[in-house]
DNA sequence: ATTAAATTGAGACTTAACTGCAATGATAAA
DNA sequence: TTTATCATTGCAGTTAAGTCTCAATTTAAT
């Protein structure tokens, strides 16, 4: 079994790129995350932590780590840009809710072969897809009602 | 058959608000533009069409154009957020390719039905979605095999 | 250990997106 | 028609995400 580490370790190798301390901090903050994050928080997280890297460092490695495949970009919830750890994850795609913020997951194989069908009439390779549903979850919808 | 701009003056009066010349002329630019558009591109044809009207004017008509259902927030390409018109339109997914930028569209009744199997399971009520697919249309794809 | 190349952090810079404010414009009551 | 009210506008300024520059440092191959 590959760690993070490793992978990250051999997407460097690959592209003749260094594997710096600041590129190990941010991956090992990074996977003590267990939700989406932005980059302000990572920063703050490396600060907690007191391994500070600056925003520029983190800025320069997020490219490196999507194109590795260890995250990917998570939906637009508000503003922020934000991130998602993908590493022996299994893909999926979120239901959003509009009110609390709240994020399911929900995987669906028939919609997957759906899509590689779809594809497949356009002549089209796909590479990734983003499902994104956006609506209210149980909770907020009961309180709407109300 | 009603037009987008009885729609938003429809709209408009619901929430007590004016439909003034500069929302007719943001609306009218929009309608010219038979392709996903940004502020920019928004501000740029105005002024082609020597109806010159302020960037805050239409940051500020884009909530109004999106809360009536006129027109909804593109997939990001790159950096800027982008717009597209769907007054009238069939609701419908993209497929975008990654090297030329070229967009499909595309809908597919099976897979709308199993979102909607999905949201029932987490008794999660839907008010939109977006699926996007990235990957290499035929052209690109050829190009990359030489 | 040497060396070439990549990397870093600080801070300046860029740009998309938005806002405060004074002036303007539309609408409805007088 | 005049007046009063309140939304709207444009300008100029602000915010904040993201990028760039450059000198100093670190990495990794030899």
């Amino acid at each position: 079994m590959i760690t993070e580490d490793q992978k990250f370790e051999e997407f460097l190798k690959l592209k003749e790129l260094k594997y710096t301390s600041e590129r190990k901090l941010i991956l090992k903050a990074i996977f003590s995350f267990h939700k989406h994050f932005d980059v302000e928080e990572l920063f703050e997280k490396l600060r907690e932590q007191r391994n500070n890297v600056s925003r520029a460092t983190i800025y320069r490695t997020i490219p490196l780590l999507l194109q590795s495949g260890l995250i990917t970009e998570a939906l637009h919830c508000q503003d922020k840009t934000s991130y998602e750890n993908i590493f022996n994850k299994k893909h999926h795609d979120h239901l959003v809710c509009i009110n609390c913020g709240k994020i399911i997951e929900f995987y669906n194989e028939k919609i997957e072969k759906l899509q590689e069908e779809v594809c497949r009439e356009h002549n089209f390779v796909p590479i990734e897809h983003r499902l994104g549903i956006k609506g209210y979850c149980e909770d907020c919808y009961k309180k709407s009602k109300k």
